[in-house]
RNA sequence: UCGACAGUAGCUCAAUGGUGGAGCAUUCGGCUGUUAACCGAAGGGUUGUAGGUUCAAGUCCUACCUGUCGAGCCA
């Protein structure tokens, strides 16, 4: 009796009849035999059609089949002769659910453009399947972390009044009769409000930014994983990252290895994710570019200026982000930043004010920033003056001052952007891969 | 936004300033173990747009459009 059943789980099934539902990747024929690739979504199989073995109405259904058609076809499930641990169908019969016209991805090369323009369909390819399947399993990797660590689910409105942090660019739209609403660039201040009621809260959600930034490594919108923690100091906060990103990482390793596989991935690398990480100050960090003597670029008029040695103060660009990742295999934690470059909200350190406690983390092999924390200003007049300096609207803020006047506590908190995750484990040449439509300047369709 | 590079058949790419080609895809034919299968045949073009230089422009020049990569900013 037949039974139906997906690609991932055929090696239960050998010698016996089953049924694919599936589509047609790709049809090789050689006289007379046909070695369909069945695709459904879980996995490829290779179908033998032998002519003199099936009926003829059979033979010739397969003949009518072009690539991305949609088929069930039943068969036999065998040992490849060739090749151990891969499975064949030998095929007795097939209905056909739909003749695809001619699809316009083949499987030869095509440009990034063309394949972006038609996004819905590229997505069907075994590479796209891959990743959007890791994806998947780094997302729940997250969420049972963080449920097994005692974490609540906190979701964060994303119409928002006002900027979170007043550095980067929102997006706007008309909101009734209230004038503007802007799409959230950060959970963050609302996550802060869940911590100080239910003490460990995360947020896990689309995120927007209106940067006109073109590179491999952005998009304007993306999602965001952030968790905000109670009476955590920043050094709280860096072993969370620290047992979190070990977690994720061996999880994915154990249960997407063979969508790894697909992609490519060098695992080794990913093996070597485990606590502890090297953990650095800014200080040191600047220490290491003037060792490799990897100066500050600054554009002029006339060009450019090469400014050694690099200046305390200044943020890290790409090329100071590699060489400070370059002689580790794990990821690296940058902490206590120069107060001035970063986020208005961040607590001084209490040994510096020039000090700010904040946190990047940068993954290894080159793929840059992937997490960035602080533990939170929580001291009333401190945080009200600093909102002053930044010129920030005070009265937008007053609801997140009051978690400063009423029972405020030490705490901290990071951001993960899901998509550069997905890059990193992936080993993804681009971020527009990592999600299944990425939003970027240019691109808004499909 | 700035910089570099690119735009030729449905796709990926060739073409010294001098007759625009190939592979894949499509259609037809052949092949009993193929792996981006292979072999044979056919159809397929206003060379991104607008100007200019030249006897002659896919090729050189100018502007614009679109894209890719890099920088800045960030997750």
């Amino acid at each position: 009796m037949e039974q139906r059943v997906y690609i991932n789980k055929i090696a239960d099934f050998v010698d016996k009849e089953v049924t694919i539902q599936g589509w047609l990747y790709n049809i090789r024929s050689s006289g007379k035999l046909m070695f369909p690739e069945l695709r459904d979504g879980t996995g490829v199989i290779q179908g033998v059609v032998v002519k003199s073995a099936v009926p003829e109405k059979v033979w010739e259904d397969f003949s009518k089949l072009t690539q991305e058609s949609s088929v069930c076809v039943t068969g036999t499930v065998t040992k490849h002769p060739k090749k151990e641990g891969v499975y064949e169908l030998q095929v007795n019969n097939i209905e056909i659910i739909h003749i695809a016209e001619p699809y316009p991805i083949t499987p030869k090369e095509h440009g990034v453009e063309f394949l972006m323009d038609r996004r819905h369909l590229w997505m069907r390819s075994p590479k796209q399947t891959a990743i959007l399947r890791v994806r998947n399993e780094i997302i729940q990797a997250i969420r049972d972390f963080m449920y097994n660590n005692g974490f609540i689910l906190f979701d964060t409105p994303i119409f928002t009044p006002n900027a979170c942090e007043g550095t980067t660019t929102l997006f706007s739209t008309d909101y009734f009769d209230l004038g503007k609403a802007y799409l959230s660039q950060s959970g963050q201040l609302y996550a802060e409000a869940g911590a100080l009621a239910l003490g460990k809260v995360y947020t896990l959600g689309p995120t927007f930014r209106a940067e006109n930034s073109m590179t491999r490594r952005h998009i304007t919108e993306f999602w965001m994983m952030e968790p905000e923690m109670a009476y955590y100091d920043i050094d709280d906060d860096m072993n969370l990252i620290e047992d979190f990103l070990e977690y994720v990482v061996q999880r994915v390793l154990e249960k997407s290895k063979s969508d790894l596989e697909i992609l490519g991935r060098d695992i080794s690398k990913l093996q070597n994710v485990k606590k502890p990480f090297p953990r650095i100050t800014y200080a040191e960090a600047v220490d290491i570019l003037n060792k490799k003597d990897v100066p500050l670029i600054r554009k002029t008029e006339n060009g450019e200026e090469h400014i050694r040695p690099f200046p305390w103060g200044e943020d890290f660009g790409a090329p100071h982000e590699e060489a400070i990742v370059e002689d580790y295999d794990k990821p690296v934690m940058v902490h206590r930043w120069p107060a001035e470059a970063k986020s208005f909200y961040m607590k001084r350190d209490p040994n510096d004010p020039k000090i700010a406690l904040g946190v990047d983390v940068l993954a290894p092999e080159g793929f840059g920033e992937i997490i960035g924390g602080s533990q939170r200003e929580d001291d009333f007049e401190e945080l009200e003056s600093r909102i002053k300096e930044h010129n920030l609207p005070l009265e937008e803020f007053q609801w997140y001052l009051d978690l400063r006047r009423f029972g405020s506590v030490p705490h901290s908190g990071f951001g993960l952007g899901i998509e550069r995750m997905v890059s990193w484990i992936c080993n993804l040449e681009h971020i527009r891969e990592a999600i299944p439509f990425a939003r970027r300047p240019n691109r808004i369709r499909p």
